[in-house]
DNA sequence: CGCGGAAGTG
DNA sequence: CACTTCCGCG
């Protein structure tokens, strides 16, 4: 069980707790059936967003993260062939879109039809490559890079919310053959027959028309990512986010690099594995640098047992496979935003000098050594203690907040207390997607300091973007954040002023940024349970609605997440 | 067109 | 869980 299911699980999202705080992350989680994972909406929208043969059905527009649907009901036929849904008509995508609401993983843009705008803040995509934006031009609704490595935060204490998770990661190598059989369209017949589904398939496939490169274009390096970068996204902040990563970990020798994810790598029988890690420009592979990664017991079967403990290095190396992921999308909102160490002070830049274009980057090699994992390791050794130690953390799951299933029943657990209780209610399955660990690790310092300075923020970010258009403006520099998520750097409120600059290049002192993330994070938090909570009319079941988690705690905790790998277009077979 | 509840599915 | 299906409401 473990290994196949293991990896073709799709990538959940964990909470992780440590020192009082706690880190949503996502893991995988064992679907059922191995083969047949099953592409989310969001990430399948992105896909076509991404490729140039769909430009002509939806297509970025607009404001960042914004995208237009140019023909609804194609794009419900192709969704509906990925799904082998022949019935699928835009009235039911649309709801199902809808249902991302509450998730805000998107909005609805008022006014503009058929068109819905990501709330890239709470979705961390990493190295989502866009390539092929059609044009070659990146438009400005296009996101990032790899937004999501900036944003993660401690997640509230009530992650309730989170999104969903990933998807496919794919691991090149071992599972490429599959992915191409699968691409082929073995798998794609759909019951019904209609071939629909088939479009995207083929495209995947190498033929379509396409678009060929996009998928595999791994090799081919370009276009990847041409215009990717959002003007705000420097290289800089690429670098600072995933570039020295050089070493990632990789938790599956198997698997290469790509393998960022700290979970087993899912098998997701992609077309190619196309993306390959070699997609993300971030992240570099590099390949002589795998840090041994020793899969740690947690890493490896987290979602097995309900008890793991690992070290620092370990986690950052988890951190770090999770920044890494390629392609992930993932979301957490405001994760990544507000971890504080995430971003990586100036001073580190990578050799690669900062140039300007991000292509470039792309291109290049895998950076050097990338700060992000010491950022990681930073934030959680010095975060937590003051080195990295390679202290060993223990983590024990917990049951996932969650909550929001008002049917079911749920399982409610989010906050501390309840770590086992929950596991249980899960099932002792891990079927939810996010479990809390409990890391025990000595001293948490830093407490929260009560700064009320922040002011909206992000909060707003989230959840309205519409806040955006309609505010008037001035945001504080929050304004600034939501475009641009990537490196997190939502310049900083108040005293910052130094909000990225253009160039990406952030200077703020790391102390201020500590504190300030924290005030954020804290503020956030409260936001964000606010909004979890009161947003969409917080559905949750009943269980839950005591398991908010602690005040205290809640500030302190923070998500983690970390998306995965690509979207693979194909459908697994119906 | 868009929203969101409710029930159903795998 | 993540939709899918159906549907009434505005």
């Amino acid at each position: 069980m473990f290994r196949s299911s293991i990896l073709s699980l799709p990538i959940q999202k964990y909470g992780l707790k440590i020192n009082q705080i706690q880190i949503g992350i996502w893991a995988y989680k064992p679907e059922s059936s191995p083969g047949s994972r099953q592409i989310q909406l969001w990430h399948f929208i992105l896909e076509l967003l991404r490729k140039e043969e769909y430009h002509e059905v939806i297509a970025w527009q607009g404001d960042y993260g914004e995208f237009v649907i140019k023909d609804p009901d194609e794009v419900a036929r192709l969704w509906g062939a990925r799904k082998c849904k022949p019935q699928m008509n835009y009235d039911k995508l649309s709801r199902a879109l809808r249902y991302y609401y509450n998730k805000r993983i998107l909005h609805k843009t008022k006014g503009k039809r058929f068109t819905y705008k990501f709330n890239f803040n709470k979705l961390v995509l990493v190295n989502y490559p866009f390539i092929d934006m059609g044009s070659g031009r990146v438009p400005q609704s296009a996101p990032p890079i790899t937004s999501g490595g900036s944003h993660f935060r401690f997640p509230p204490s009530t992650p309730s919310e989170v999104l969903s998770p990933s998807e496919d990661l794919r691991s090149p190598g071992v599972f490429s053959g599959v992915a191409r059989r699968m691409a082929r369209g073995s798998v794609s017949d759909c019951s019904d027959g209609t071939s629909t589904n088939s479009e995207l398939e083929e495209t995947v496939g190498g033929g379509g028309g396409g678009a060929p490169g996009d998928d595999r274009g791994l090799g081919g390096p370009d276009r990847s990512f041409r215009g990717l970068l959002p003007p705000r996204m420097t290289h800089e902040s690429l670098f600072r986010m995933y570039g020295s990563g050089a070493h990632l970990a990789r938790p599956t020798p198997r698997v290469h690099s790509e393998q960022l994810s700290p979970f087993p790598v899912s098998p997701l029988p992609g077309p190619g594995g196309h993306l390959g890690p070699a997609l993300s420009p971030g992240l570099s592979m590099t390949p002589g640098s795998h840090l041994p990664y020793t899969p740690s017991p947690s890493m490896s079967s987290p979602m097995l047992g309900s008890h793991f403990s690992f070290n620092a290095d370990d986690m950052k190396r988890y951190l770090q496979a999770h920044a890494q992921s390629v392609y992930n999308y993932h979301l957490s909102p405001r994760a990544f935003l507000h971890y504080p160490n995430i971003l990586i002070p100036q001073p580190h830049r990578p050799p690669a000098h900062d140039k300007p274009p991000a292509h470039h980057l792309l291109h290049a090699p895998p950076p050097p050594p990338m700060h992000l994992s010491h950022s990681l390791a930073g934030s959680l050794g010095a975060g937590l203690d003051d080195q990295q130690h390679p202290s060993p953390f223990k983590f024990k799951l917990q049951p996932p907040p969650l909550g929001r299933k008002q049917r079911d029943g749920g399982c409610s657990s989010s906050s501390s207390a309840h770590g086992q209780s929950a596991a249980s209610a899960g099932s002792g399955r891990w079927s939810e997607k996010r479990c809390l660990f409990t890391l025990v690790v000595p001293s948490p310092r830093h407490q929260v300091e009560p700064i009320s300075d922040n002011e909206s923020e992000e909060v707003e970010d989230d959840e309205d973007d519409e806040d955006v258009f309609k505010t008037p403006a001035t945001p504080p520099l929050s304004a600034g954040l939501p475009p641009l998520p990537l490196l997190s750097l939502k310049s900083e409120p108040g005293q910052g002023s130094a909000p990225i600059s253009p160039g990406g290049t952030l200077c703020i002192p790391l102390k201020l940024r500590f504190k300030r993330r924290w005030s954020e994070d804290q503020k956030m938090e409260a936001d964000g349970e606010r909004e979890e909570a009161e947003d969409k009319k917080v559905r949750r079941g009943g269980v839950e609605g005591l398991g908010v988690a602690p005040p205290t705690q809640r500030r302190s905790s923070s998500e983690l997440q970390r998306a995965t790998a690509q979207l693979s277009l194909e459908n697994s077979g119906c």
